[in-house]
DNA sequence: CTGGGGCGCTAGGGAACCGTCAAGATCGTC
DNA sequence: GACGATCTTGACGGTTCCCTAGCGCCCCAG
């Protein structure tokens, strides 16, 4: 889950933060002033901050240097002060965002989300794993035993299909439409044949598969 | 040097901005349009994109979206709207940030020095090593065995669009949208005639690469 | 027991893809 | 305007991949 730092010294306003974020499945880390942001930062890194720059016990800008110094997380700043040297001062100290008093709550939502987004570059891990064999579906990659297994573009292209419909049966048809165009449908040995080679590299025994299963007359399932 | 493509309809506004731009050592590129925009981004790549949403031809977000199609290019908003919608609207298609009609100029540069040191994915590992050379991305630099290796614009550019997904496979169509822009998407000539160059400049034997593979049928792969 | 249908498996020809080289075109600089 | 560096384009073998045909196995029905 997506940890958040909330670093607001109004009581108030921490509280409505806190439950509008925690409401929207974040990971809620709430703290009133920059020596306990730091602590709670260090102690348990989070994936955003979420910075007051009015704080009582030290200046918004040495939060951000202090944080900088180390991590690279996102950091958007809140500020009551509309001033441009305020913004400048904090971008160019390394913050990501700025938002003036007073904001509505969907802008920040969504800057979090641009920011985030930003932080990770839409790295959605798809990763499926086996007992014999690895998939990472993102990176393109299969590994059997920590040994990359090299497939070809037609294999690819079949073996996402059946994960994309884990432990549920995918017919002849569908599979031949999807990997070989919807003006195919009948040739029922490309299947065979790549099926084969799918089974060879991946699995331990290729002549008795555990996850790439035949269904007889019906068509092909993975079963993870 | 930074090239920055400003889409503004206003004749006084867009003016201000590219000589402020100008004065700053930007390579700045101006259009009046939606329309004008797409082309010249897809003409001239830029590094970063400073966008007005109330454009005559087309409505922003539309904009926004046929650059997200390709590019990752920062997305800078200028608007006289100051509705909370709007600025979701924008985010969430992918725009990096959001300025409301009025805004200083100091706030816009700050900015712009933001989104382009986000860009830079300097983030995690600012320095890539391997056996053979070392890719210093902030520095743009590259050295094997401690000599500095010369590479071209072109070159450059491959080599991080590669090393910004390591381990993962990158289609050769993604290379080719990225390093020469959302027309270019099959004349893979480029491509081979590249890789080719980087391997002889970096592996160590560029017949048989281990950190530039090619994945036959599907693309490349930069392998840390 | 026998024949047939569905499925697994292998090998080979042709096509698509890739690495390489070289020459022409283009750009920037002096 | 000349020069060097860079980018583009085309062509050539070598490699990989896709498709096809054929054969053997298993199951089951006749």
């Amino acid at each position: 889950m997506t940890r958040v730092l909330i670093v607001e010294d109004e009581p108030q306003l921490r509280r409505a933060l806190g439950i509008n974020l925690h409401a929207r499945r974040y990971d809620v880390v709430t703290v009133a002033d920059g020596g306990g942001a730091l602590r709670a930062a260090a102690a348990n890194p989070p994936d955003l901050v979420i910075l007051d720059l009015g704080l009582p016990d030290m200046d918004g800008v040495e939060v951000i240097h202090g944080l900088r110094g180390w991590t690279q997380v996102p950091i958007i700043i809140l500020s009551a002060r509309d001033g441009q040297d305020d913004k400048v001062d904090a971008l160019d100290a390394g913050a990501d965002d700025y938002l003036t008093k007073p904001f509505g709550m969907d802008e920040l939502l969504a800057r979090i989300r641009a920011a985030l987004r930003r932080a990770q570059p839409n790295e959605d891990a798809p990763v499926i794993t086996t007992e014999t064999f690895t998939i990472d579906l993102a990176a393109k990659r299969v590994t059997r035993a920590d040994v990359e297994v090299r497939l070809t573009p037609t294999e690819w292209h079949l073996l996402e299909v059946l994960t994309r419909y884990p432990g549920r049966l995918v017919t002849g048809k569908q599979l031949l439409q999807e990997v070989w165009g919807p003006t195919h449908g009948v040739e029922t040995n490309y299947l065979r044949v790549y099926m084969a080679q799918l089974r060879r590299k991946l699995e331990a025994e290729p002549a008795h598969p555990r996850h790439l299963i035949t269904e007889p007359g019906l068509g092909y399932r993975f079963e993870p």
